[in-house]
DNA sequence: ATTAAAGAGAACAAAATGTTCGTTACAATA
DNA sequence: TATTGTAACGAACATTTTGTTCTCTTTAAT
């Protein structure tokens, strides 16, 4: 099914089509009914492809829960690596370009239409892999640094607050309709965060 | 099915039986297998009740799951409504009391074992329903009390903050095996939090 | 003791799952 | 360009799950 060629996989060009083909139909149908209603029958029928080709590519509709999520968020959180290696997380308290507030920016402009997961029925699925992605990133950024709450709350329970906080505020902003700027909500962010780092 | 008296609804004894039955078995079947692979067969075998009689109380699984949560969560939303009548939300610092270290106690006790469905592989559910018990709890506390960030950030995100934090920190608690006491943990909590107030 | 309702249990159609074929179409090589 | 491997097709299939419809029995409330 899959070639190696360098470590890296290689995918013809049919599969490309085809698990491009599937992601979207299911992507689609995850904003009209919820995940457990959705029948692999509707999958294949939406993405125009054979039952046999959709089980040749994930073992079930978990598995293909599972990758979607991968696919969406591993660009976004790469972008955002990047972005605090220059940066830094919060070490000045002006810095325009935070890692919050990049993230942010980055699902306005909405590729791959994460914000239409994290908005349909069943996106609780989607916000645990979105927190769980930005933890290790928070993480990786926070032990640099040396926080005044060194003894009195662990590290590893101010990672949490910090990256659990930021994806119930994203989905505070998504269930209102977005009506922030992305600016305007890293202000918020920044108002309930800094004073704890 | 169901009969009324002044309001509110009588069961039959025979009914809560099965009811009973039914939120067990599917209880403990939710600490064995994801949500989404749980059969009306498996939950009606282990509950040892009747395909009809399942069909009579619940009209899908997803029903059911709701009814579930409903249960659970208004025992413990009501205890602590109870609590911040008299203590409040956290208008003194030093208050023993606080709604949210009556809410880590009361999960600590573990009765109907929410932290079971907490823990468990299709938690997001019930963490949802969680949160917006909560959100609603702290909202008709919040806008009692004047705090000062009043004009920097909207109320209405401060109360989802609070909650998602909590939220968030309860599962973090739940993930490391529970080894804080509910008085570490609203410490740590108030920490973070009071700052904000 | 009477009555109304709930559960048991079997049987059923319809839908969804997951697998196995042989055949066709295509993509990456030489 | 010809060759070769393999992905996708599609039809057919057994199996599982769902949801409904019966009749009959048991139980609770009064």
């Amino acid at each position: 099914m899959k070639l190696f060629k360098n470590g890296v996989i290689i995918m013809d060009r049919r599969q490309q089509k085809t698990r491009a083909a599937i992601f979207q139909a299911f992507t689609a149908l995850l904003g009209e009914e919820s995940y457990s209603r959705i029948t692999v029958q509707e999958i294949i029928d939406r993405a125009n492809v054979g039952r046999t080709t959709f089980y040749a590519h994930f073992e079930t509709k978990d598995e293909l829960l599972k990758a979607l999520c991968e696919n969406l968020f591993c660009h976004i959180i790469a972008s955002a690596e990047d972005c605090s290696h220059t940066h830094g997380l919060y070490c000045d308290g002006s810095a325009p370009e935070s890692i919050f507030c990049h993230l942010l920016q980055h699902l306005k402009e909405n590729d791959s239409n994460v914000l239409g997961l994290l908005s349909c029925e069943s996106n609780e699925i989607f916000l645990r892999f979105f927190k769980d992605s930005l933890c290790e990133l928070i993480r990786s950024q926070f032990d640099m640094q040396k926080h005044p709450f060194g003894r009195k709350v662990p590290a590893d329970f101010l990672v949490n607050h910090i990256s659990g906080s930021f994806v119930e505020m994203v989905l505070w902003w998504i269930r209102g309709r977005m009506k922030q700027t992305p600016e305007e909500l890293d202000c918020y962010f920044r108002s309930v965060i800094e004073p704890v780092l």
